[in-house]
DNA sequence: TTTACTGTACCATCTGGACGGTATAGTTAT
DNA sequence: ATAACTATACCGTCCAGATGGTACAGTAAA
């Protein structure tokens, strides 16, 4: 009932669009089809279409914490990150999409992700002896993130997951 | 005298309008204008869209194997491409916003780049004895590659090639 | 009554791309 | 040598369709 559920069911559709035709052809029209709206229903809610991609980056950098605060059983930010049980779920992979839709439409749009990125930098830099070890740590999952994200990863799963799991481990151990 | 250097001229404007106005912005006018060309100038030396976003992406690759091959003074893949005076031209970090704009326009564009990474990684994890270890700083490097060209790269510049040093030594070490 | 929409109609602008024309350098036939 | 022709490298114009956004009338539930 909360007006929260009818937003992401656009964001969701949002994403849809984005994976299935590329960032560039994220149109408020096939966003609303998508989403079983019509246009003027998505434009109630997100009034231009800057506004809707904003939306979606909150939602990437809303569900990212969500998973983070949800699995940190040690208070350091690191080893929740690469925990190797915390694996991004499908939903949340595709959040990633809003990145790409974001830079594609007016690169300042990524200015809150900016920021988030450095509350996790900092913060991973600060609670760790190592601090050059726990960016790279960090930074080769981001990658990994990103070649998902376009789709060039040209490891198999098997490998990919090999190295999720050498990250996570050698997060608990710095 | 080449009719490559009229395409290069047309691709490095294309770059220019994707890095002033986001992936999306890119139009075949956009280029004409910056390339001080003619739309129909443009569209005699890449008939389409799509053939402009190949060719940018054809560029971003042959940029990145010349810089290897002329820095390679040894003959392992992974130092060469972190060797600490390998720093990204202004042109070649440029050139990664081909990356962006194609997967804007159809995620299937990225095929060559795909391969050209495919490529990179199986090298890479071959021609060493540590391969998780090489994969992750050659990970860590994408993840700052993918931060910068999205901008949302939080660390310093000093932060940065701090970094990029710790992953060109730990390179050769291995 | 307010909130949350749907649906339709509409508009200004942008965009890809087709098309016809032009200038010029080089080639070939005579 | 010169006339005829060809290929390359563009320019400028036009157009159908897509797109973001507005306006407004109506509906249905809380």
């Amino acid at each position: 009932m909360r007006s929260n559920n009818k937003k992401d069911q656009i964001l969701e559709a949002a994403l849809q669009v984005v994976e299935e035709n590329g960032a560039n052809h994220l149109t408020i029209d096939a966003v609303a089809v998508c989403a079983n709206f019509s246009k003027g229903g998505v434009l109630y809610h997100f009034p231009t279409k800057k506004a809707l991609l904003s939306g979606m980056l909150d939602y990437l950098i809303q569900a990212n914490e969500k998973r983070i605060n949800a699995l940190s059983n040690s208070d350091r930010l690191l080893p929740a990150l690469l925990h190797k049980e915390n694996l991004m779920t499908a939903t949340e992979s595709r959040a990633s999409l809003a990145l790409l839709a974001a830079a594609a439409e007016d690169p300042e749009l990524l200015a809150p992700a900016k920021d988030y990125m450095k509350r996790v930098v900092d913060e991973i830099s600060q609670d760790s002896q190592q601090p050059i070890e726990a960016m790279t740590l960090f930074l080769a999952r981001e990658g990994i993130r990103f070649l998902d994200i376009l789709e060039i990863n040209p490891m198999s799963t098997k490998q990919t997951k090999e190295i999720l799991e050498q990250l996570s481990q050698r997060a608990q151990e710095i």
